[in-house]
RNA sequence: GCGAGAGUGGCGGAACUGGCAGACGCGCAGGACUUAGGAUCCUGUGGGGCAACCCGUCCGGGUUCGACUCCCGGCUUUCGCACCA
């Protein structure tokens, strides 16, 4: 390791006394166990008069340990918590694990070990060297998620959800990780590939268990903006909720065989009607006449009804290709594939019959499975149309087109683009047309306004073991009967065969001892449900439940939780935008609905932190350049490499981990440790050095609410290369501010130099250094002077100085004087900025 | 393709609301103290001239007395979504 010679060696002149060095590894376990004995971490859950909630995302206790990533915002989190404390405020930031979940059991089969024993051994590792880091936490409030008292809770979440209706069962085709072995929510496939592994996801029809996220689409849209978060997080949940507005427009299908003979009748626009009726989502209701052809995904139900004899086989075998897809080959390849089914379709404006074709590149999950085609104005249509030879109509003017320039391409505006060729709306704009079109259709019983989302409902089965039982039984006579809640929790056995198989249930399925039940309701033989829900349901309410911790009567305290809760400010990575903060939001809601908690968005205010990568390239275990923050602790101590993490770069956008910047962090922790053991209380304080104190005591007070450490960390260093200058010794008061002003980054040191100084009490419980007004206001400014624009000098002046005297002062100096010949056309002069001189 | 960011010395990064570009740190060069220095301190460090000055914040235009900052066009790059109708 680098700094691995010991810092006292050679041994000093005999006779010599060498002052005390600072030694970072004694200071920092002499702070750790004074902590612990104090238990200065710990909140007053009850008695709190001004709590505030500071709170990071849990880590997943993995086998390697803590991750500098994990390290990274926690320590952001850290010293925004020890910040609001010093403001005297009652800070409680706890610290819980999320220890369910795939990946700990993929670990447990890889190295044989299960993860009933694994988990507990790797949650002490992980306490073990979150504690190293110094971080402010209240270890007698943790969470595990795979203990029994929490998951207990976690099934009584899902039961308010199957009370409400919000639960459901239904069989439905899902994502089917074929390496995990289990089915994947929408959010947890990335490309069509699983975000776990990196398999490919196969399409599986199977019955599962759903949480109606869809009934609050709305909600989770509109209440964004009352959140203060991360304006990228709210970005991507917003694209993720994906609303769209638009029409649902039907089709009349006539019947292949019936009406084989009428085929060429012009149809006028009689109102569809019957059952052979497809319908459309489109959010262009106003190129309705440009609609050529209706497409069907291969797996819309109306399929086999609609298609002819002569197409069956085709239709059929197209079919049957696009099942055996998987997401990835379907979703990347853009080449265009489809069958005519041999049916034809009325266009509800038109009257036309229009053919209908079953193709791929409409998805089923989307709208209604269904669309109309105008190749004229949409790109994909375009293509399609071109491969198969459909008319391709233009129905929208712009940009000096006339309604018969022909379209070389699909023309998508619809900014100011008219209408053309569509009868009584020629001329219209897109935007009007589609209100225009859409009434008349409306009226014709043809169409309807919609909304659409692209978010779905969230799948929560999980075919593996390792995660809380579904706290459901199935009986033959009763059907689906939750398990009562005076009978949670429903207890994970103990089994030692848990590899999940490809059979599509979950290996507990195995075990019939385990399975077997009676019926809650009847007492007659039942069963249980053999799945186990979605990790993101146990981290999805955990911030509820750690103010509470202790109790187990109940999931949350009600008393407590409408003091402590929503949570007063939460800090966590990005990637976990439209899955845990989602849910989370979703939980919350049904909470609130049911009459749970008072509130219904969870965290108020949500900060995103960056990443941090390592010379330039992320960090992973192929690359060898991950960073194992024990090896750091050892060798530079846990308060520079917490300090260090925090100067790399802002805090929200993350930084580039470089060995060689440490040492710069380290120096200044050790110099700030000699200026304070060989501060003096003689004489009086420089007042030059006074001022640059009391304006970095202003500078990192503005810059830690806003998570600009980097810029709080510089501030300190430049005040204390002003404290030293020139070897200087420095004056008591001159120092004992700026350990203040350290103590959230860099804790233990504050604590021993605090001591140092002659304070019996924690330097947390001394609040937080007001800064002198008039002392970090300036005594002089320094002012620009530029002639033309071209800066040539600068002047001192009292910030009061008016035009005039910064003239005259500009005049006195000869290098400044040379510039200005002749009368000046213009002068500009800024307060206690520049003054310029347009000759 | 759509959406949201970002582009500044050898490097990580500063710069309020349009007002001295390069704070702070690393690295590099030189020096002091010292048995020693990997401690501490001092000096220098965007480029060109080595002085007066000139040129410099991805590229090209524009607004302005003045642009890293605002506007228009383009390039590169990171992240999110992606056949979403």
């Amino acid at each position: 390791m680098t700094d691995s010679v010991p810092e006292n060696t050679p041994v000093a002149p005999e006779g010599f006394v060498e002052p005390a060095a600072y030694d970072p590894r004694a200071v920092e376990r002499k702070w750790r166990e004074r902590w612990a004995d104090r238990a200065s971490n710990r909140a007053d859950i009850d008695g709190a008069s001004r709590p505030y909630y500071a709170l990071m995302m849990f880590p997943y206790p993995s086998a390697e340990g803590l991750h500098v990533g994990n390290l990274f915002a926690f320590t952001g989190n850290d010293i925004f918590a020890r910040f609001q404390r010093l403001q005297g405020l009652d800070v409680f930031q706890p610290m819980g694990f999320d220890a369910f979940g795939i990946h700990s059991e993929n670990y447990a089969l890889k190295v044989g070990v299960h993860p009933m024993e694994l988990i507990p051994a790797n949650i002490a590792n992980f306490t073990r060297q979150l504690q190293r880091a110094g971080l402010m936490i209240d270890w007698s409030r943790t969470v595990d998620t795979t203990h029994p008292s929490y998951y207990k809770w976690t099934q009584w979440v899902f039961l308010q959800l199957l009370k409400r209706g919000l639960a459901f069962k239904k069989k439905a085709a899902v994502n089917w990780c074929p390496n995990d072995k289990t089915v994947l929510a929408n959010e947890q496939v990335e490309n069509g590939r699983c975000e776990r592994c990196g398999a490919l996801v196969e399409q599986r029809l199977l019955e599962q268990w759903f949480f109606r996220i869809t009934d609050y689409a709305e909600r989770l849209l509109n209440n964004l903006d009352g959140l203060d978060w991360s304006k990228t997080t709210t970005t991507a949940q917003r694209a993720w909720i994906g609303k769209s507005e638009g029409a649902q427009i039907r089709f009349r299908v006539l019947n292949p065989l019936e009406d084989a003979g009428s085929a060429a009748v012009h149809v006028t626009s009689e109102v569809a009607t019957g059952s052979r009726e497809i319908r459309v989502f489109t959010t262009r209701p106003d190129t309705i006449f440009g609609a050529t052809y209706v497409v069907l995904a291969p797996e819309h139900p109306l399929l086999d009804a609609i298609t002819s004899f002569e197409q069956r086989d085709e239709v059929s075998a197209y079919r049957t290709q696009a099942s055996k897809q998987d997401l990835i080959a379907r979703k990347t390849n853009k080449e265009k594939t489809g069958v005519f089914t041999g049916s034809y379709a009325v266009n509800p404006a038109t009257g036309e019959l229009i053919p209908v074709w079953t193709a791929d590149y409409v998805l089923m999950e989307y709208g209604t499975g269904a669309i109309m085609a105008v190749p004229g104005h949409d790109e994909r249509d375009f293509e399609f149309a071109t491969k198969f030879a459909l008319p391709i109509e233009r129905v929208v003017i712009g940009g000096g087109d006339t309604a018969r320039t022909p379209l070389q391409a699909a023309f998508v505006d619809d900014g100011d683009g008219r209408l053309c060729n569509s009868e009584q709306f020629n001329g219209l704009l897109v935007g009007e047309a589609k209100l225009q079109i859409t009434e008349w259709l409306a009226r014709k019983h043809a169409a309807e306004s919609v909304v659409n989302y692209r978010l779905h409902d969230w799948c929560i089965s999980r075919q593996r073991y390792w995660g809380p039982p579904i706290p459901v039984i199935y009986c033959d006579a009763c059907g689906t009967v939750p398990v009562p809640e005076k009978d949670l929790p429903v207890l994970l056995p103990n089994i030692q065969d848990f590899k999940p198989d490809d059979s599509g249930v979950s290996p507990l399925a195995r075990h019939e001892e385990w399975s077997r039940v009676p019926c809650p309701a009847c007492g007659a033989a039942a069963r249980r449900e053999t799945d186990v829900s979605d990790t993101f349901l146990d981290s999805g309410w955990y911030f509820l439940r750690y103010p509470s911790v202790g109790r187990d009567d109940v999931p949350f305290d009600s008393t407590i939780t409408q003091k402590w809760l929503p949570v007063s400010s939460y800090i966590g990575g990005n990637e976990h935008a439209v899955l845990h903060l989602l849910y989370s939001r979703f939980l919350t809601m049904v909470l609130h609905d049911a009459g749970h908690v008072g509130f219904d968005e969870p965290f108020t205010k949500f900060r995103a932190h960056g990443m941090i990568i390592r010379e330039g390239a992320k960090m992973s275990k192929s690359k060898g350049n991950v960073v194992n923050p024990d090896e750091y602790f050892e060798s530079w101590g846990a308060d520079t490499f917490r300090t260090y993490l925090m100067f790399l770069g802002p805090f929200e956008e993350g930084g580039d981990f470089r060995d060689g910047g440490i040492s710069g962090v380290k120096s200044f922790l050790n110099r700030l440790w000699i200026s304070v053991r060989d501060s003096t209380t003689s004489g009086e304080p420089d007042r030059e050095v006074l001022r640059k104190l009391h304006q970095t005591i202003r500078k990192v007070g503005e810059d830690i609410p806003k998570l600009s450490y980097n810029t709080a960390i510089a501030a300190m260093m430049e005040c204390l290369n002003t404290v030293r200058r020139g070897e200087r010794q420095a004056h008591r008061a001159e120092v004992l501010p700026l350990v203040q002003l350290v103590s959230p980054f860099a804790p233990h040191i504050a604590e021993e130099l605090w001591e140092m100084l002659g304070h019996q009490t924690s330097i947390f419980e001394a609040g937080w250094p007001p800064y002198d007004v008039s002392l970090a206001s300036q005594e002089t400014v320094t002012i620009a002077v530029q002639v033309g624009g071209k800066t040539r000098g600068t002047v001192s002046v009292p910030p009061g100085a008016v035009e005039s005297d910064v003239m005259a002062a500009a005049m006195a100096d000869p290098a400044i004087a040379k510039f200005m010949v002749g009368t000046p056309k213009k002068i500009i002069f800024v307060p206690k900025r520049l003054l310029n001189v347009v000759l």
